[in-house]
RNA sequence: GUGGCCAUAGCUCAAUCGGCAGAGCACCUGGUUGUGGCCCAGGAGGUUGCGGGUUCGAGCCCCGCUGGUCACCCCA
């Protein structure tokens, strides 16, 4: 038998209202925030990742699903949604829009990992994108979306982890103190922190290794080498954050595992519900990757959550979702004339813009009105020789258990003045 | 990629010492020739994840594989 390949999943009609809740949220917010939509392809060319993304990040090493197509292009399906955006953007000379351009996607991404709790290899995000402007007002406005939508689904137990990484004319100084602070407590660090010393040293700040920590709090921090221009965007973002009495955990430890990310990094984690998953979004700015890309010198701060994550923490909270509107009525049926009769009003309610069920087949009434029950329908209306021949219909209110005569040709009405 | 735990009906789970594969729920039919829920009766549904081994005999013991799950790494 076939089953869903490992890491995948059917989204099953019993979490459809997570889902529909979800999307509805997102695009209602987006839209008072004055956001549109840009929905990237699924697949782009394996070197946009590589270039977005960052050569020495888990993600390009070991996280990509890669294929060559037909025709010999090496394709990627999107590991994250940012550098196909941000392809986009230049693609179609978004530059000459008025600033910043700021779009969102929702869709899935697909990464190689072992899946568990909270992680799929197929898996869903909301991304969000201001892209052209370097005020820190802009990376307040995506931590408000990121913050709003949390606060619309009702979520609590959130922690926003913000840090600063620097840029360019920073971050490798600070690398650097860093890098001759580990040598000197090199026999007293693990063998991970070690190889990330070599590949990528801001990694070792968020090592879990025990005998790691002491040397984690003694470290060189990120935000006492910050220079001119950064250390004035963080310190403007906490004032802008304060004024708004958006609490938020200063983390000189988050270091994101994606290259491009400059100046603002943040995470929002969840305390229950996702197991050892527990950041639900993630984002940052990111002023050098457009360039990178082969597009102007364009600033952007952006960021990303997990949906299979936020419905996990919904469920886990007994987040109460909306219902999906389903037919209020069957339409049952005795006998062949007032079968094809049963066709044809179920048809017509439909029409009039009335959910009914038919009940299908030739079945017993006690087995049609079995199936009402189960449908949890509020009337069902019984066709029979009876009510043909007199052109009526019988109505059951399901929950009274009461019924009566209505004639056929006034049954779209008195059904619209009650459902 | 590594490690722990797990795998019996659609679902949740039983099966004594290794001895006839079961229950509840759900589904279908009937009890009621045209009336749901409650109740009662019946029915359908299984290669016990797959392959091998031990044994007179394996759902149960042993080995391998696959899958699920949780965790590490990293992240949404």
């Amino acid at each position: 038998m076939y089953k869903a390949v490992r890491g995948t999943q059917d989204i099953l009609p019993q979490d459809a209202p997570y889902w529909r809740h979800l999307e509805t949220t997102i695009h209602e917010l987006c839209a008072r925030y004055g956001y549109h939509r840009l929905e990237p392809p699924l697949f782009e060319e394996t070197s946009l990742f590589v270039r977005g993304v960052g050569e020495a990040t888990d993600i390009v090493e070991k996280e990509m699903y890669s294929f060559t197509d037909r025709g010999g292009r090496e394709l990627t399906l999107r590991p994250e949604f940012t550098a196909g955006v941000m392809r986009g953007y230049i693609e179609h000379n978004m530059h000459t829009w008025p600033r910043p351009v700021k779009l969102y996607s929702v869709g899935p991404a697909f990464r190689y990992e072992a899946p568990q709790a909270g992680r799929y290899r197929q898996f869903h995000q909301v991304n969000v994108e201001a892209i052209g402007e370097q005020d820190p007002a802009v990376d307040l406005e995506i931590m408000s979306v990121a913050w709003d939508l949390y606060e619309a689904l009702g979520s609590k137990g959130l922690s926003f982890q913000l840090n600063s990484t620097g840029c360019p004319a920073c971050r490798p100084v600070y690398i650097k103190h860093l890098v001759a602070y580990y040598e000197q407590h090199r026999d007293e660090i693990c063998k991970e922190c070690k190889r990330r010393l070599q590949r990528n040293p801001l990694r070792v700040l968020d090592c879990k290794v025990e005998t790691c920590q002491p040397i984690i709090e003694g470290a060189p921090r990120m935000r006492e080498h910050l220079c001119g221009e950064c250390a004035k965007h963080f310190e403007t973002l906490l004032g802008y954050l304060d004024l708004l009495g958006r609490s938020y955990t200063l983390n000189h430890r988050l270091v994101r595992g994606l290259d491009y990310y400059t100046k603002t990094v943040f995470e929002v984690w969840a305390e229950e519900g996702l197991g050892a998953q527990n950041a639900v979004c993630g984002g940052g700015r990111y002023d050098g990757l457009i360039e990178e890309l082969g597009g102007p010198p364009t600033p952007g701060v952006g960021f990303a959550a997990g949906l299979e994550r936020i419905i996990l923490a919904m469920k886990a909270q007994g987040t109460a979702v909306p219902e999906l509107v389903a037919p209020q009525l069957l339409v049952a049926h005795r006998g062949t004339e007032a079968k094809t009769r049963a066709v044809t009003l179920t048809s017509e309610l439909r029409t009039a813009g009335i959910g009914a069920l038919l009940a299908f087949g030739q079945r017993s009434l006690r087995s049609q009105m079995k199936q009402a029950n189960r449908a949890n329908v509020r009337f069902t209306l019984i066709l029979g020789e009876d009510e043909l021949a007199a052109g009526e219909v019988t109505v059951r209110d399901m929950a009274a258990g009461e019924q009566q005569r209505v004639s056929l040709a006034e049954i779209e009405d008195w059904l619209k003045r009650r459902l």
